[in-house]
DNA sequence: ACATTAGATTGACTTAAATCAAGGCCCAAT
DNA sequence: ATTGGGCCTTGATTTAAGTCAATCTAATGT
């Protein structure tokens, strides 16, 4: 019921090593790495709530989404989960889970009907350990992790809801558009609620302050913005990075 | 006032070769680039207060705390500070400004008098560039400092103040030690809090609570703790990380 | 078309933490 | 010894967010 289909990449024109080479983690990689990937990989359709990986399980694949969403996340000792992130189309994962531990440190689950490739991890493992070039684009791609982690605490700590809210969607829309921009949440609201460190209800709350204070029209998942400075400047003087923040 | 002293390496028996290499990411690393930084590097005792480097400052050096604590910080839009880290003897920092950007991420201030190395970060650049090992040990090290973010996201995000507090007792012993325990907070109890992400207030109630519900003694900067296993259940029921959490 | 159900909202209330204000303690300088 | 200033604590109050419970809505399957 999960696994809708699973091809070899290599039967598919927009295969997975079209796929990697829009990431810039593999943009300029070598070709032989790349189509060993590729024979290497698969790609398949998962409906929402099917499980990738869980927490501790042996990490031998790691995965890049092509559409749709997948959460991360982890579980407390008393049960309760922790999102530690949600991913949108273009991200790859699983994929510091490399060394010696060689387990995930999170569980890992699709939120939206998603296409997700897969490639073995030794492969990536291999091409880091005899590929200079490659090597330094991974560290350069983990310190860009670490920098949106730092981003991560630094919001939790002093934005409010609202606030919170209002920088989830500047960050849904890519660069500075004219007013008034349309959006579409990309997924459901409880799950963002988690995902922004908030109760569904506080979500809910937060959205109706934007649209008092703000003016934004909400429909179901479509959001207008009457005006992007108005949203920024609520939502980013709390913050140490200026809009856009993404760089 | 600030730069008490500052000496080349090569002229101090524990110079910072010996520092280096008892840094989990220098072990075993080629004598040739250790030493190269011990010529070009330096040691320098500051006092609580100066300020190592500010944000947006161009990233020529990374150092080590060999002795008493900094902070790592950045600036919000208005005037707020966050606190990104507080970092203890034996911590590598401004390491992660390798690439692109070349400007440090954040500001660093010595909290709590200290001894710290500086090395050149070309010379860091240039064995990462070169050495295949060095190299892998580097992605180690980020992938590590990440699993550190993503706990600390999740502190913040399920646990409470005395929790939190909890918390960062427990971590300030390294192994399970037979009860009671008496240790000393390492810096002001007002940075603690803002590096817990608690109001000052906040974080003196929190230690009164943890006084009245667990039997806790505190003097000034000292502190007993008399069940560890009752600390331990009371701070990480509600965590996804077992005690001991660093391994 | 209808029932079912997951997701979302709303209201009432509680609780944790922030804020505001006052005062205490200890160390350092005079 | 006295003064002054960080630093810390404590009390009173406000505010933000969590919790609990009741609906409401929209999508889904029969």
């Amino acid at each position: 019921m999960n696994t809708l289909s699973s091809k070899k990449c290599q039967s598919h024109d927009e295969g997975p090593t079209a796929a990697l080479s829009e990431l810039v983690l593999f943009r300029d990689a070598d070709p032989a790495f790349l189509t060993k990937l590729n024979n290497n990989g698969n790609i398949q359709d998962f409906s929402k709530g099917h499980v990738i990986f869980l927490q501790d399980d042996l990490a031998e694949w790691f995965y890049v989404v092509l559409s749709g969403w997948v959460k991360l996340f982890r579980q407390t000792l008393d049960g309760d989960e922790v999102i530690v992130d949600v991913l949108p189309a273009g991200t790859i994962f699983g994929e510091t889970d490399l060394f010696d531990n060689k387990q995930y440190s999170c569980s890992a689950e699709v939120v939206q009907d998603a296409k997700i490739a897969a490639y073995p991890i030794s492969i990536l493992r291999n091409e880091i350990a005899t590929n200079q070039t490659f090597s330094l684009k991974m560290l350069k791609h983990l310190v860009q992790g670490q920098r949106e982690k730092d981003k991560e605490i630094e919001h939790r700590t002093i934005q409010n809801a609202p606030q919170r809210l209002g920088c989830f969607l500047l960050r849904l829309i890519p660069a500075k558009k004219a007013n008034p921009v349309v959006l579409h949440l990309p997924y459901d609201k409880t799950l963002i609620a988690s995902r922004l460190g908030m109760q569904s209800e506080t979500f809910s709350r937060a959205l109706a302050r934007l649209k008092d204070d703000l003016g934004l029209k909400v429909s179901g998942s479509t959001i207008e913005i009457k005006s992007m400075d108005e949203l920024i400047s609520y939502t980013c003087s709390a913050c140490s990075n200026a809009y856009p923040c993404e760089d």
